[in-house]
DNA sequence: CTCATTGCAAATGATTTGCAAGAAA
DNA sequence: TTTCTTGCAAATCATTTGCAATGAG
């Protein structure tokens, strides 16, 4: 039996978050993710977990990283071009992104503060919420522009 | 012979916008684009400009996307795992995605108000810009609730 | 026991690429 | 004429899926 919680109730629909089997290979995903900062793609994550369950597969690796970003233990990042990159951490908080080596970082300063009325509605549509990322340079990139160039 | 411009120097790189052979293909493509609102995928896209030069190909499409997106002529709008949608207007707007059928949709309102010292440096990366999306449901989705569901 | 989850391999979907023929400049 | 661009097909890359075997509860 799959067992289910009531997370919220909305208009759209009821929004459950599933209790699921707790297995190993959900386990050692979960805990390599969240020992790196480098937001790491499935197959990056499917190398590191292999040294820890030599059998997995990397299917599996991308069935555990997609139920976890869907209940909202981790984050999937966006627009991070080719392929998907995963962020462990919990908490809100903004990216960036190299636009020379294409590293995602994240920023714990604010760089933009938002203030003024947050509409609900804009041109027709229900605004539910938004999503803020930046590009950059990273601090590696820039000092070698500092060393190697001009 | 390719020509070449240089738009911007940077401390980074040169940046250099082509000028390009103007072909019937990448002419109908923006063409095409520009009459919509709705942010095709690159098939979309195809579908649409075949009916124009019906011998063109899909790589050709893909390649003409690439090159004018590039150059700051129409604008890619990436998710990470799904198609890349396309957006030929050139002015600078929000965007919002209809989190129900998907549909992306162009917002001639802002919905917030950016105020505060926007930095240019955070944790030690250089901010170069930022990107703001909205997520939220669309007036036709929403409609849809009130006379179908509860 | 049950049935969700796994490993494996094959399938899918989007985008890219090699190459010879075609068309701008 | 030169060489960029196209059409076509095959290749690649990321991700998903079918299925029989496995393992969590």
């Amino acid at each position: 039996m799959l067992y289910s919680v009531i997370v919220a109730v909305t208009k759209e629909s009821l929004i459950m978050k599933e209790i699921r089997r707790n297995t190993k290979q959900q386990q050692i995903i979960l805990e390599e993710l969240r020992k790196l900062t480098s937001h790491p793609s499935a197959s990056d994550l499917y190398q590191i977990v292999r040294k820890r369950v030599s059998r997995i597969s990397l299917g599996t690796v991308y069935r555990n990283l997609q139920l976890l970003s869907k209940n909202g233990t981790i984050r999937k990042l966006d627009m991070a071009g080719r392929e998907a990159r995963f962020d462990g951490r919990p908490d809100s908080h903004y990216h960036i992104f190299c636009s020379k080596c294409g590293k995602i970082g994240d920023l714990n300063e604010s760089p933009i503060v938002i203030t003024g009325s947050v509409l609900k509605e804009a041109d027709g549509w229900k605004i539910l919420k938004h999503r803020i990322d930046f590009i950059g340079v990273c601090p590696e990139c820039w000092n070698s522009f500092d060393t190697n160039n001009v």
